[in-house]
DNA sequence: GCTCTTTTTTTCGAGCCTCGAAAAAATTAA
DNA sequence: TTAATTTTTTCGAGGCTCGAAAAAAAGAGC
């Protein structure tokens, strides 16, 4: 059950609230705080000494327009860079990056190469990346430890978010990649499933739209998802979950890419638009990997006339239509992110789409659906890990600190 | 956003966190919920001494074995049932029930009755249920106020739990059940869809098999569900959610009662049962309503020998599978509960369930997937319905008061 | 039957935390 | 230069939880 709140707890829930406050806000005054988080301005006041003096938070000086207006000017608060550092790790289909962030969120270095994934042995894999996490580490000063990684990986991951359990990038399962990162650098470390991290990314960068209940899918090779609903990132009961792309649009339908059938991935994955528009039979084995500038041929040839490529687009869209219905369904309406190179080609997907949303009791409601694109997945996916791992240092590592946070980092690392 | 802790919420908090304990362990001494809370024995000590004051808790003397131990005996503590009174409405197709329930959760008073919902005005299944709650309250002495309503419904609610939507038992929509009953007694009213409330009611009758993650299908006339996720009711983001039986199991395929097609409850609620059983089209209107007899006997002919009334059943079970699968897709497997009486016929519907499952993604951890079988919902729906009112009176109105809970209670009344 | 041991519950003072009110600080308007 | 205004800090009051010690209520042993 729910444990009780100790009366030390209340104090570490506070400055974690103010962080956060501050971190949404990026450069709200004291005042502006006590406003957001409802507690008194004697608080913010005593709470927010403390995070200066402990080099959690900085006052702003003379950065914002001074706004001149009567009285005392607010005195604008901000995170201080070098309070931490985070690591995010991506690992796409023959893609890996890795970036070092300052804790205010600014990338301090970063790198990014090919490599053949599909193909590739454990081992080199692995070290790829740990070569990669450790130049980013040698780089940085050690006045400002890295207290945590974040990995995204296109796949499947462990509810705890500690292993990869499956991916379509790699023959290899079961990589506790986590413990693996952990075991190198001893820094706290979670992986996250890639759409996952859209997700989060998408609630920062556009608060507007996207708040407290949306979805991120993904087209590209396979279809991925995201979600939010009442303000939480959804993940599966002992999964990263949220597989919209395996969702059944046609029981025994096409062959999938997961080895089974009939899978919304079947109809609008990449392989499934290419397949179809060479009108090869649906049970043909899904091609490894198509590139983006095939994808756009196709997307040409199907708004150039009316032949297979458009009836492919056609089948992706009612298969993405019918499997939003069904997840509608189920969650009601929510406003639509189309994320990734496949976003560019919507024009030809969403009219099925719509027709097949309609069709659905999830459709009833359509006013409330609308469809936004985001044609390139990477930045997001790296955003989305380094607020990822921001906020677990905002709130599991700073707030905490007696001593101050810097040096309950150092034990760590 | 979140908003901060206010010093005087702390000992709400843990006021509301003692209530819950001894609601949920039922007899538990002090140090019990200093142990389950983590509270400390002396807060726990100050805290229900304040409530024994106040008479919600009070100490079981005698009742519980004396358990011949050495040192003080431990005092068992126990919710007052005389603390408050909440009621509990249900409005099923032809049948409305209520039931007076004290705060430790005994039924004081309750009535029922058959009524013909489908072709009833408006006003006089409201005045039947008025008049209903009308002598439940009146029998109640006023020492021991109603302090909270709670009506479920088969049918489609809104997310602040006011308003019926849509209900396939009444042809009238939107009406604002909480409004009306408030606006007749004064008492706070939700009204909640009943799959929800048959998944609230297993939470608390078999926790150790329905806890953090599980799900409630409903085979009835329709195809319902009620759905507990990391240890919260799933609701949708704009109503009550979780319509599984408007999941889409066959794009453009057999017709439902909502007036759609291809819906899982297409093929498994009774009429499309009863629908296939008799080799209809499958785009003939859907039976208003087939009695439990009726379904019965076909069930019984389905066991006696091979042939439309067992294809029927093999369907309905083909159809709850692939959407299980599609919602396992989403969500992971987690254990299932079918209820009502179409469980009775649950042989029948399982091996074709099972063999959809597994030609799904979510049918990879089917070691997780267990199904269990609950024929009677009518007592389900009911005990739901109070603890969802009880957990409303323990967490909204017991917890703040300081003059007394029962004295804030006459007041709203 | 009396004392000792054990376990539960209560009491009491210490230490924090938040709050409101008042004071201090920093700026514009007149 | 003074007054007005707004933000931020200071300070004492009131609450809450905690740990330690005391009190209470039984069984165990002789």
């Amino acid at each position: 059950m729910t444990v009780g709140i100790r009366h030390d707890d209340l104090r570490r829930r506070n400055r974690a609230m103010v962080i956060a406050a501050v971190r949404r806000a990026g450069q709200p005054s004291r005042t502006e705080i006590a406003a957001t988080t409802g507690l008194s301005h004697s608080t913010i006041s005593a709470i927010s000494a403390d995070l200066i003096d402990e080099g959690v938070l900085a006052e702003a000086k003379g950065s914002e327009a001074p706004l001149a207006k009567r009285g005392r000017p607010q005195v604008a608060l901000s995170l201080a860079p070098g309070a931490a550092s985070v690591i995010t790790v991506v690992l796409s289909l023959n893609y890996l990056s890795a970036a070092l962030i300052d804790y205010a969120g600014g990338v301090i270095a970063q790198e990014h190469r090919r490599l053949p994934t599909l193909g590739m042995a454990k081992a080199d894999l692995l070290g790829e990346m740990l070569a990669m996490v450790r130049r980013l580490i040698a780089g940085q000063s050690p006045s400002r430890p890295v207290m945590r990684i974040v990995m995204a990986i296109q796949g499947i991951t462990d509810a705890e978010a500690r292993t990869m359990l499956w991916s379509p990038i790699t023959a290899h399962s079961d990589i506790p990649f986590a413990a693996i990162l952990e075991e190198a650098f001893g820094v706290p470390t979670r992986v996250e499933n890639d759409c996952n991290m859209i997700a989060v990314a998408l609630r920062w960068h556009k608060p507007d739209r996207y708040r407290q209940d949306f979805i991120a899918i993904l087209l590209s090779h396979g279809i991925g998802m995201g979600m939010v609903l009442k303000g939480d990132l959804f993940t599966g009961t002992q999964s990263s979950g949220g597989e919209f792309g395996h969702m059944i649009h046609r029981p025994d339908g096409a062959l999938c890419r997961c080895g089974r059938r009939g899978c919304v991935e079947a109809y609008a994955g990449n392989y499934a638009i290419w397949r179809n528009a060479r009108q090869r039979p649906e049970d043909d084995v899904p091609a490894a990997d198509i590139s983006d500038a095939d994808m756009a041929d196709l997307a040409a040839r199907a708004r150039a006339h009316d032949g297979p490529e458009r009836e492919a687009f056609r089948k992706a869209g009612e298969a993405i239509g019918f499997g939003l219905g069904s997840l509608f369904a189920l969650i009601d309406p929510a406003p639509v992110a189309m994320v990734g190179h496949g976003a560019r080609a919507f024009d030809l997907i969403e009219p099925s789409m719509r027709e097949a949303i309609a069709k659905t009791a999830g459709g009833q409601h359509s006013k409330a659906i609308s469809f936004d694109t985001e044609p390139d997945e990477t930045p997001l996916i790296r955003e989305g890990c380094a607020m990822q791992a921001l906020t677990f240092v905002d709130q599991e590592i700073l707030a905490p600190g007696l001593t101050g946070p810097l040096v309950e980092g150092k034990d760590v690392a």
